[in-house]
DNA sequence: CCCGTTTTCGAGGAGCCCCTCATGTTACGT
DNA sequence: ACGTAACATGAGGGGCTCCTCGAAAACGGG
């Protein structure tokens, strides 16, 4: 990868920070991603704040949100995403190009638990991602769509079919991260080869229809009863 | 068999509870069930005690800590596992037999978000299950090898790769619960094409052991805090 | 009907977390 | 060097849950 070619401030507008403000800005972010990549969504942020050195005010003065702490912090993620995604459009392959989708994603999944949340269903895509999930959603099914017209994916198969990849590897990354952190690519090549065509057999299920993939995905999966983050105004 | 000179305990032994002791304890197990059901392993027991109308205290009373009432809530639960194994046994067509194991298994997690976490995970199995699930483990490892053996599912696969199974529906149940709730059908269809012999590519992964396996379902997936493995790599 | 035993009740200590805000501190331009 | 806006602090109020324990109530055998 080649350093950003563009110049310094294509969205400038921002005050600068002061040093300090900056310094522990930093802190944070750094606290923070180590935690959510252990605990998931849910870390604690006294945690962070104890973690960074700084008091639990100063979190909420830049992130006054746990929203907006989770938006700065995955967004880079969202964008290596879709960054892979180009790369399986782009190849000739269109199954190792599929391969290649499904792998990459499975492998971002798999060293940050609150990113395979996000991509799961945890919180509003479009809160987080914007456009950035539905560009990644659509490559995908682009991806998807070409390997099954060169005949490699079996024609009962739909693009929503490739969300059961994400959502099982949750369970799996979950269940053998501690034991065999590699276990989910076992799996992942089990699933590939219930995708490919010439063995498939009958499913019982019609596929989820985008809209139902949608809702899924949008629902708030919060630890029940009343989910705050559900109410847009804060 | 002669008569005992002593009064008989053949299983009982347990004293009889005093009648209004007997109700309480009813319609806590009957609120625990729902709330276990529909909330997981970490249910407020204060909202089960709300629910069946009592005080906390007397949930305590009756179950002194939560693993009691999800051993009483679960046991049965469990029977009805080793009893859908034993049906897969006996059947003739392995892969038929290797088919109702696993649909009956995943029948029965996606109607208890609970036992779907102590199946995942989430609880030493040997403290709950006892020598149930051990029961099961072995039966389905041998339905597996049946199937296998008869040349229906591929070479390479061991009876552990199941595992991947129920560690994949926790994730797709949840997803798809409230918007398509068969929907676990289909990928469980997708997996068991997977499973093939047939179609069957080279896996990246060696099998995990019986031994990991065990770990993994071991490993108390505590809420978060001590397991920091899980850092590779950024 | 009475009284010992069993059972229930629910306030309350302890822990963890969220988020706010009045107060004190610091950086930085001039 | 100084004033001020920007920033940091952390106690504190509000929630939720776990679990304990002494006092009060209910049961049921004699």
């Amino acid at each position: 990868m080649s350093p950003r070619p563009f110049p310094p401030a294509p969205k400038a507008a921002v005050k600068p920070l002061r040093r300090d403000a900056q310094r522990n800005r930093d802190a944070i972010v750094a606290a923070a991603r180590e935690a959510f990549a252990r605990e998931g969504l849910d870390a604690s942020l006294e945690g962070v704040a104890r973690q960074a050195g700084v008091a639990i005010g100063t979190v909420y003065r830049h992130f006054p949100t746990r929203l907006a702490l989770v938006e700065e912090l995955f967004t880079a993620k969202f964008a290596e995403l879709v960054a892979a995604v180009e790369e399986a459009v782009a190849m000739d392959d269109a199954w190792q190009g599929f391969c290649h989708y499904l792998e990459r994603l499975c492998e971002l999944q798999a060293c940050d638990r609150a990113l395979h949340e996000l991509l799961s269903a945890r919180l509003p895509a479009h809160v987080i991602g914007g456009e950035l999930v539905g560009r990644a959603r659509k490559l995908g099914a682009q991806v998807f769509r070409a390997a099954q017209e060169q005949g490699f994916v079996r024609a009962d198969a739909t693009p929503e079919d490739a969300a059961f990849v994400i959502w099982s590897q949750v369970g799996i990354i979950q269940a053998t991260r501690s034991v065999a952190p590699q276990a989910w690519r076992r799996h992942l090549h089990f699933m590939l080869d219930g995708f490919r065509a010439g063995c498939a057999h009958p499913l019982p299920e019609p596929p989820l229809t985008p809209l139902q993939v949608d809702e899924a995905l949008t629902t708030i999966e919060c630890p029940e009863h009343e989910c705050q983050e559900c109410h847009e105004g804060q």
